[in-house]
DNA sequence: TAATGAATATGAGATATCTCATATTTTCGA
DNA sequence: TCGAAAATATGAGATATCTCATATTCATTA
């Protein structure tokens, strides 16, 4: 981990500005965070909020049998540590960048009134919160309603980056919540239904739309 | 649907007053729903934010492949139909009362934009809105990581009245999404194993130390 | 009171998913 | 550059869960 100094954060400060997200001056720090470091760890309380500005994290917690669930992603222009400042009770998860990330982080001790007190924060917040809860609820309710076949139909289409699919099976297992087993078991009868095509370790999309038909499944009325 | 007048509306508005939760005064509706009665029409946008006196209720949202999905249940003191004053957008589910329910009613175009920018208001919200979130995703990750055997141990330990369980079947189905059939399996696995006895169509808790062991192995850390 | 629909109940076979064992390939630090 | 750890891969048997078929009991209402 990173702590900017000088022109480094000067130069996120300026050029990344949050400041319309507040109605009071925050002044912040700006964190860099490595591949794989960990920017919350599981457990522990952490001392600031942070707000990405560039790269992507995973929040991950570990159950006592020893699975591990990767509850959600994080991206560009969501906060970390939203929970641990509304609430004083509450069960860290580990947060993990996936890629090098950089964020502003605000010390909860010195803002955390304030910041509960600015309407403009708070509006903010409740919205981020409220998308966060729906999105929860649509997908532990899909993965209730639907098998593997759709729910990763619906994950390659959204990863896919110019129709190839890329992704790691242990994270997408662990996303997914299914064996690394099975994930390959349907990812092979993806492939034999001619709807993905393997390349090297990845995976070509060639029927999109027999794809979107399993994923679609899931939307709502 | 009945809409409270006179004295029996005075009688909530006086006794059950929530005007701690705003700063500013809000003249609202006492509605009251029967049993098994639909609050909110599964997409249909509502046009009260509501906030339940008496009574309970559970959300529901209809798969696409027929599936139904119990999301969660709502208990006194809490809101309905918050997600739509926030969002303009949002795929509306449908909620049922459970019991006969009362609730404050705030009509959305008299106030919604009073209350977004209620600061004491928001702030409660806020704390509601995380608890909902974390909930959601400990629901989720729990429901991929362990069988039905650990979630139902705890299911029954949470509603059971007295050492009592007594809820109904397809509720209960439709809440930890599995078949009718399946949870028949392992409440008949439990009364072998003598966690449970039948008392007509209840089940009477006779070992809760094996619900606790059982239910506990879904708690972190 | 009869009739109808909801809720409970049980069997049997199918399928989705898991566990474990093991092999190969890739990546990356010492 | 070598070796360990991570990631990919595949087989085989076990188990969790589903679907469908069919009864029985209970509650509600015409």
């Amino acid at each position: 981990m990173e702590v900017y100094k000088n022109q480094k954060k000067q130069f996120y400060v300026e050029n990344y500005s949050i400041a319309h997200l507040f109605s009071f001056h925050v002044e912040m720090e700006v964190h860099e965070y490595g591949r794989d470091e960990w920017i919350i760890q599981e457990g522990m309380r952490p001392h600031y909020l942070f707000y990405v500005l560039e790269g992507k994290a995973k929040i991950y917690v570990t159950h006592q049998n020893g699975k591990v669930s990767l509850i959600n992603f994080i991206n560009e222009n969501e906060y970390i540590g939203e929970m641990e400042l509304l609430n004083d009770v509450y069960y860290t998860k580990g947060i993990q960048a996936t890629t090098k990330t950089i964020c502003f982080a605000i010390p909860y001790h010195r803002y955390r009134n304030q910041l509960l007190d600015d309407n403009k924060f708070l509006r903010e917040l409740t919205k981020f919160l409220s998308l966060k809860a729906t999105f929860m609820a649509a997908k532990y309710s899909q993965s209730l309603a639907f098998p593997l076949e759709n729910r990763l139909a619906d994950f390659i289409l959204q990863t896919a980056d110019e129709g190839l699919y890329k992704e790691k099976h242990v994270t997408v297992c662990d996303y997914l919540g299914v064996s690394y087993r099975h994930l390959l078991h349907v990812l092979t009868q993806f492939c034999e239904k001619q709807f993905l095509q393997k390349e090297g370790r990845n995976y070509r999309i060639i029927q999109p739309q027999s794809l979107h038909e399993l994923a679609g499944a899931l939307r709502n009325g």
